[in-house]
DNA sequence: TCTGGGGTCCTAGGACCC
DNA sequence: TCTGGGGTCCTAGGACCC
């Protein structure tokens, strides 16, 4: 047996995904009730008249059609009388430090699980090494949506599966408030003529292209030629792709801490931009908000780089390594201005971002 | 309809060195 | 005169996820 050909993590039979319930909206209910049943959506500064976008709607407002990524304005069109509130990243943070503790605390087949933290509102969880009899995976599922509702007021989803990747797609078929599993014996069945967007990691451009090799579904894509994905989508991503589409995923649920690679900042001006003083302004202005992240994690900037949006969809990125790693908020704010000077000025900008990469910990990552 | 803000990882090509 | 082959580092940009 080779590491290559597996298809599931060693020494971890089951792997469960805990994904909250509309997390972000269900916060915000939760602190006021009197919104519960009513149409919500938080984005922005909340004000649907700026530019900004939902982060996320509850259930009553995605009856309506507005959802994750939509423009506020848009969303205020479908539902002129929805309840549109900010986006409070604090009350996110606390909420999702209740969420992460209280599965942290269980304990399955005897022993403490292992919990892989994925965002605020995600986490792969699977039994501890050592482990005695687990049981049905679905007994132990229901009892995590019951402890997280009981200690935070929070619904969630359980997806089960024989691995991360089976584990993630399956929560989706069982929100919300439901379990679901899907495993090596039901992947075909369940995905097999779906589209390959379908899959975690594959998004609309990756679709696209694989439209163009004659794959669109999931069965196609495991049946495909791994050497044709490799030699069209590179070396590392086509076998991936080809892995996807098997539903194979050998990387165990892992609780090591998180270690951030960079940090950064980004602002869209509800105003565009034309005075490039002004613009240069910005950008060390964002830089010392990032570098307030950075000091947090304790390790200097080892890179900068900037981003400058002009309407309606032009990027242009830029960026630099130190001659030394630094943390001098002078020195790395005169970092990403002198990157502006690579920037054609003949547009309005309308996103400017700064964003800071931090050396390698100790030990690497 | 008109597109946020926080991230991660991969790829291609050029510069440079031996 | 015309020119290998391997390696690393840097930069710009693409794609994806929540």
């Amino acid at each position: 047996m080779s590491a290559a050909m597996a298809d599931t993590p060693p020494g971890q039979a089951w792997v469960l995904h805990v994904d909250l319930d509309q997390f972000i909206a269900a916060v915000e209910v939760l602190r006021r009730p009197e919104l519960a049943g009513l149409p919500v959506v938080v984005g922005g500064r909340g004000d649907p008249t700026e530019r900004g976008v939902v982060s996320t709607a509850s259930y009553e407002a995605r009856e309506f059609g507005v959802g994750s990524g939509m423009p506020l304005r848009l969303a205020a069109r479908k539902i002129p009388d929805a309840v549109f509130l900010p986006v409070d990243g604090p009350a996110y943070d606390a909420a999702s430090v209740e969420v992460m503790d209280t599965l942290r605390a269980l304990e399955w087949g005897g022993v403490p699980v292992v919990l892989e933290v994925l965002g605020w509102d995600e986490a792969f969880l699977a039994a501890g090494p050592g482990h005695g009899e687990l049981g049905d995976p679905r007994e132990f599922a229901e009892r995590i949506r019951a402890e997280v509702l009981t200690a935070t007021g929070l619904h969630c989803s359980v997806g089960i599966g024989d691995n991360k990747l089976r584990a993630k797609i399956a929560t989706d078929f069982g929100k919300p408030r439901g379990v679901w599993q899907l495993t090596e014996e039901t992947w075909f069945e369940v995905m097999g003529e779906r589209p390959t967007d379908a899959l975690w990691g594959i998004g609309r451009k990756t679709a696209k292209k694989l439209a163009g090799l004659g794959i669109d579904t999931v069965r196609q894509l495991a049946d495909s030629d791994a050497r044709v994905l490799a030699a069209e989508l590179g070396p590392t991503m086509g076998p991936w792709y080809h892995r996807l589409g098997r539903g194979a995923d050998p990387s165990p649920v892992d609780a090591t801490p998180w270690v951030p690679r960079a940090h950064g900042r980004e602002e869209t001006y509800q105003e565009d931009l034309d005075d490039w003083d002004r613009v240069a302004e910005e950008v060390r202005a964002l830089t010392r908000r990032v570098l307030v992240d950075v000091d947090r994690e304790g390790r200097p900037a080892a890179r900068v780089g900037i981003k400058v949006r002009f309407r309606p969809f032009i990027t242009v990125s830029r960026s630099l390594t130190l001659p030394q790693p630094s943390r001098d908020p002078e020195v790395l704010a005169d970092a990403a201005v002198s990157l502006l000077d690579r920037v054609e000025r003949d547009r309005a900008v309308r996103l400017l971002g700064v964003r800071l990469e931090m050396t390698e910990p100790e030990g690497g990552y």
